[in-house]
DNA sequence: ACGACGGTCACCCAAAAGAGTTACGGGCTA
DNA sequence: TAGCCCGTAACTCTTTTGGGTGACCGTCGT
């Protein structure tokens, strides 16, 4: 009888959350709680497989419930819903020995995926995955001249000073700028800079 | 001889750090390392007491590197750096035995508050304050407006577009742009938006 | 051997950016 | 209250950018 419990204390969250837990394959019987206090209070009679619980929490916090919880029962799985950048509550949950976290505004795909692997496997710990969107995988492929070029701009030089720079004329410089711009799918330097940032082609 | 090492990519980020953390009481000597692969190369000869460490780095990463060097040197002690909502790294950098983190845009008295408890107990843990108000080293400190501004030009937005977007004219944008060229230091808005992410004012 | 790609360069042209300057109202602070 | 910073806006002027296009030369792989 495998059973999940969702603690949060927010309806409408925890009604969302319930049912898209319930679609996860193998889950039998999904439980809600409206706070910490309550989950512990049943646990004792109710256990579950695997707790679902967000950190921020009116009375006992997320994160004291998780002490609480795990040092009533050590094997307790438990991971943390948190929303935005709750770095304080999931860092300190996560040292207080949840196994995981999930961004309340992760995917249901996501959510079931993690959910999946939580039970499958009683040993797992922090996987957690935040969706990268679209395009991520696709890294473009710049060459090293085209590198050069947009070390050159997140640098603040003019395609002149580049060109000088790199012994070339000032036109080629233009034509690697196109050319990389293309690639990245950049609307002008400021944007290629940003998204060579972001693929982590320039530093 | 209490020695602090601290390590990150990001040149500039690194030295306002060494500054910062020099400044502390009783810390005689402040090392610095430009990636994981470093710290570990030297940690075997030459150990500090505290390390400061970015999560995100290139090669190795923060949370790899914290878990190499303390299963070199279990009593490691590792306070790790971060910008902005870095849920994964923190979180599996707690897990994988950090002892706190910091934002980077912490002020510098946070920083020293944290690096000087840190010194002091060799058992701390988790004691991560944030505070607001930033100038850590030369961080520039730009207005909300000016981040704004910088956001839609690492978005490839024109200054015309941007002042679309926040209902303001071109002209006010140009201002904006300029203004924070001059904080920044930057030659350009792709010299900005490269600043910017440096600093890691935008993302 | 042909084609694709990369590196080099040139020319034209419209649009954008950036520098300099001025200005006004609001808020905070010394 | 005077000063300073911020946000807003406008104006001028010069420089830079970015798009379009065409071209020549290697190298590589098919």
């Amino acid at each position: 009888m495998t059973s999940v419990l969702v603690c949060d204390d927010s309806p409408l969250a925890r009604e969302a959350l319930r049912r898209a837990v319930a679609t996860v394959p193998g889950v039998e019987r999904v439980t809600t709680a409206a706070n910490g206090e309550e989950v512990l209070r049943r646990w004792g009679a109710d256990r579950s497989d695997l707790v679902l619980m967000d950190v921020r929490m009116p009375g006992l916090g997320g994160v004291e419930t998780v002490r609480r919880l795990l040092s009533a029962d050590p094997g307790a799985r438990i991971i943390m819903l948190t929303v935005a950048e709750d770095l304080d509550g999931v860092a300190l949950a996560v040292a207080a020995g949840a196994r995981g976290y999930l961004h309340k505004d992760a995917s249901r795909a996501e959510l079931r995926a993690t959910v999946t692997q939580a039970l499958a496997d009683p040993t797992w710990r922090l996987a957690p995955r935040r969706l990268r969107s679209a395009e991520m995988g696709a890294a473009p492929t710049l060459t090293a001249r085209e590198i050069q070029v947009l070390e050159g701009m997140s640098h603040g030089r003019s395609n002149a000073e580049i060109g000088r720079e790199l012994f070339l004329s000032e036109d080629t410089v233009k034509t690697h700028a196109r050319r990389l711009f293309k690639k990245l799918g950049a609307s002008d330097r400021a944007h290629a800079v940003a998204l060579g940032f972001r693929w982590g082609l320039v530093r």
